[in-house]
DNA sequence: TATGAATGAGAATTCATTCAT
DNA sequence: GATGAATGAATTCTCATTCAT
């Protein structure tokens, strides 16, 4: 699948990209333009159709290589011998930052793409967004010892409540304006010890 | 502001605005077609524009209709000498579930309109959220017995973590499709449940 | 022809009638907006059409009734006595410059008609102003005295050649702003005194 | 500035300028469609866009295109070593009468132009007429031999007499359809002789 | 490959005119 | 007579996509 643009040097592909994403996390998959998209990455209108055929390809494509870019991060960096879900997690937060920090677009164009509800590109957006999610979640849901735990504690509800806040703690900073990276991180980590308190035995800690 | 449209009677206001938040939130703001709105609320298209001028008019103003009602709803139906934190929150997605029910468009297009980024209409509409985001929280943040918490445990937090999660299951939900009433709010309460067992003194429950 | 209008009490005409006289002369047949004349006369937009029955019969009506107001001007004002073609036509333009003071937009309302060439009404138009350019300038080119020309002089020449330049020069002080009365029927005064010292007889003066 | 339109072949300039002159001239700006235009021009609608942006600026540069023209037209034509009053206004006349031949609709379109009251474009307008009318007149006004004028005559009253009324027997001509350059221009011809054997000295003649 | 002129369906907005009250 | 809500055809402008070079 678009052989022709991958097999473009990584110096070009990056300008193309970059352009997309940029494009589309300013104006949502219906306003932006492909003109824009072309004079930002300084290509021509029909070069772009000759790699992508269509805008929605090109969008779909956008999309899966943020995702796929984010998965294999993850899965390079995170140690797979950690088995403490506290850790683990602000791991898997602080490689999140890292990435905002270089591709300052990615995170807003994931975002818009969540809630891109455009009939000709919400499909194939909610099945990738499947796959992605549960790969995303797995890694924090197998592979920890449960046996940290106090004892009288769903740990599996603790995990949960745990990844939707930190969504929700990301949230907050993002919207805050907060992109530094080591801020964050403090603060990130500050608020994991907080809960490994209330939730993990005296002698886990 | 409005008045053409306020002072219509309530059978044509309803029509025409659950158009509007339906083809939105299926849409997004530059893709809704204001000939789609018109046609699904059975009216000309001169006459939109008669009652809000221009698109962009139309969305910002149900935008703040939707927030409004929610918060309306919430403000007369919450008893204000409730104390218990978990019987608040329960109470308050109590009321956003049945808000869903009676408009099953309003939060899709709300969580839509939250990740709007047309150029147009993004910056009146995170002006509007700072306030009501703010008046939203308060009431839970605020008038809560603390003293029915563990000893050791920090109250802030538990409660900044149940909203968090109470969104992201409330989104789960979506997701999945389930908004029969009764059952959502069921399965919310046990969720809620076992909450106040980790966080709650013995008797306090 | 148009009776429901003529019935109307003074004070009512005058406002509908300044009111298109003001849109037209701003906007061209085409760009008035029948609601902002309407808004203009603080009448209803259905009542102009009880009255006129379209937009276009406002308009031809609005011209043909400046143009008889200004002829009557004329034929009222200008003493038949008078055979000195150079005090006729000075009198003549006195006559136009406080019609131009008291109704300030008749006179861009007239020249915008004149050159109106919306496919709507430019026949009808064009014949109105047939018969009263015509009888316009009728009044100047006869009953005058060609006896006080100098021998040798072509009195037609002369004065259609100071009708013409008569026309160039209002022009010219209106593009320059000046409406004040005195100022500019003084300056005209000048002018037709150097015109009449070239063409004459010494006696005659 | 319109590079894409300049850059084009002059057949198809002149396709699309006459397509746009005839239209805008027989129906003023406001009414004028972009629509009735292209089908002129036999170009797609989209093209136009591409070309001038915008209505408005395919109006303004057509204004300024037939303005240029004729500037350039008398710039290069009329012999700067004539002195003599009548000739150089005789040549101008006889240029504009060549143009009008060749650009039927220019005339119309700049006369309507000139009377557009068009808020979109009167403002631009009228600055672009300050300038080029200076221009016009200027070449007419210097570079003239006064030692030809009767003693006791003000030659400058003369010039503006003149070419007033140059103005007002061409008007004369263009409404009674008259457009045969040759019938004209000996008409014309005639004119000014009267006027010249009235203003000059006999051995000026 | 690479370009960008050309296309035309689609969208927002305007406004004269009608008509029920 | 008087009102102004309602209509919908007409208009400007956008932009994904094609295609000749």
């Amino acid at each position: 699948m678009f052989d022709k643009f991958m097999n473009l040097p990584e110096e070009k592909k990056q300008r193309i990209l970059s352009a997309a994403l940029f494009v589309f996390s300013q104006n949502g998959y219906k306003k932006a333009a492909v003109d824009e998209i072309v004079a930002q990455a300084g290509i021509s209108k029909g070069l772009i159709f000759h790699y992508f055929e269509s805008k929605k390809n090109l969008f779909l494509f956008s999309y899966e290589y943020c995702v796929n870019l984010i998965s294999q991060e993850i899965n390079s960096k995170l140690d797979h011998s950690e088995k403490d879900f506290f850790r683990k997690i602000e791991l898997t937060e602080r490689i999140k930052v890292a990435l905002l920090a270089q591709y300052p677009y990615m995170f807003d164009f994931l975002k818009s793409a969540y809630f891109e509800t455009a009939k000709e590109v919400a499909p194939e957006l909610h099945e990738m967004n499947e796959k992605s999610l549960n790969s995303g979640f797995s890694s924090l849901l197998t592979d920890v010892d449960y046996s940290k735990f106090k004892p009288g504690i769903h740990p599996e509800m603790v995990i949960k409540i745990t990844i939707w806040s930190a969504e929700g703690f990301m949230g907050e900073l993002n919207r805050q304006g907060k992109i530094d990276i080591d801020t964050v991180c403090e603060q990130f980590g500050h608020y994991l010890n907080l809960l490994k308190q209330n939730f993990y035995k005296e002698d886990a800690l």
